[in-house]
Order: structure tokens, then sequence, then C-alpha cells
DNA sequence: GCGACAG
DNA sequence: ATCTTGTCGC
């Protein structure tokens, strides 16, 4: 089975305006590069339980910063047609230069002489994640959205209520 | 051919 | 992703 949860939160408060969670069939493997195909499934029935439509949507994973530049938050933004933005936790593709430790430090992420996303410090002193654009957004603007939801955790505060939902309920 | 490899 | 206890650092 695969487990898909959203969380909706407002902006700057971050409070928590909506939340769903879905559960269906698992119908592919999980294989380094095809990712959306076993997650979007469940992810387009949760999103169709929301009651708001969503101004923007953080995913887990990455935006075009892919092999062929179409990473799970790209492909879900083109099939909702809403802006979208890919936070990893780890690398798929890409080389960067070290990035300070400082929380809000952050690196270009290069493949093929590219800038594919940013490596960003989210919290002074941890590993950092990985943002790169999914749709209908730019990098700095994603930057932007996603430091706009950290407080003193690594991960975003939509991933982290997203996590919570989709490990227990 | 060899290694790397989101969740 | 998941298996898993205590432990180090701010």
């Amino acid at each position: 089975m695969t487990k898909a949860a959203v969380a909706v939160l407002k902006l700057p408060s971050l409070e928590l305006v909506e939340s769903q969670t879905a559960l269906i069939p698992t119908t592919f493997p999980y294989i380094p590069g095809f990712l959306s195909f076993r997650e979007i499934p469940a992810l387009l029935k949760v999103i169709e339980k929301l009651t708001i439509i969503p101004d923007i949507i953080l995913c887990d994973g990455q935006g075009i910063a892919h092999p062929r530049r179409l990473g799970i938050a790209s492909h879900l933004g083109v099939l909702l047609n809403i802006p979208t933005i890919g936070v990893a936790k780890s690398l798929l593709i890409g080389k960067h230069e070290e990035v300070p430790l400082e929380k809000g430090s952050w690196k270009p992420l290069i493949d093929k002489k590219e800038v594919i996303g940013a490596v960003l410090r989210s919290r002074t002193n941890v590993k950092p994640i990985y943002v790169s654009i999914g749709h209908k957004i730019s990098l700095p603007t994603a930057l932007d959205y996603v430091m706009a939801c950290l407080t003193k955790y690594r991960l975003p505060e939509t991933t982290r209520w997203a996590d919570k939902l989709a490990s227990d309920k």
C-alpha cells in the first residue's frame, strides 16, 4: 500500500488549516528516477480531498533536479497546474560547493553546466536540504517560500506535518 | 564497464 | 523507505 498526506498551512503564521491522507494499493516499485510513478496516484487522491486549493505546494522529493528534469514536484505541478517546489532530504543528481554551516546559506546545484536547484542549510550545523523548482515558480521565489516554512528544524513545517500525518492515523 | 541512486 | 539504543552537541 502507498500512503500520501497533505498539510495546508497559512503564511506567515504557519498555522495548519487543513489536512488529509489517502491510502491506495502500490502499483509501481521505487526506482531512483521514477519516484513519481509510484507516488503520484496517491498524491492526486489526497489533493482531491482538499476543500482548499493551495497557492503553492512543497513536495517531498526533487523538482527539476532530476535526470530528465521531471522530478515528482515538477510532475505533480504539471498535472495539477499549481506552482510546486521540490524539497528533498538527499541528493539525486548534481554537484555543488560546500555550503556554509549557518542557517539560510545556500549554493547552486549544478548538472551539465546548468543550475537545477539549490542546496540549502535549513538549520545551523545540520545536513542541508535540496530545493529545486517544480512548476510555475523561480528558484529565488522557491527559496523564499521554503525559508518561510522553516522554524527550528531541518525540514519545512509543511513536510513535518505531512510526515506526522502519514505516520499515524 | 563501474558506481550512483529522491522515497 | 525501514531496521534500531544510546549518545553527542547546541
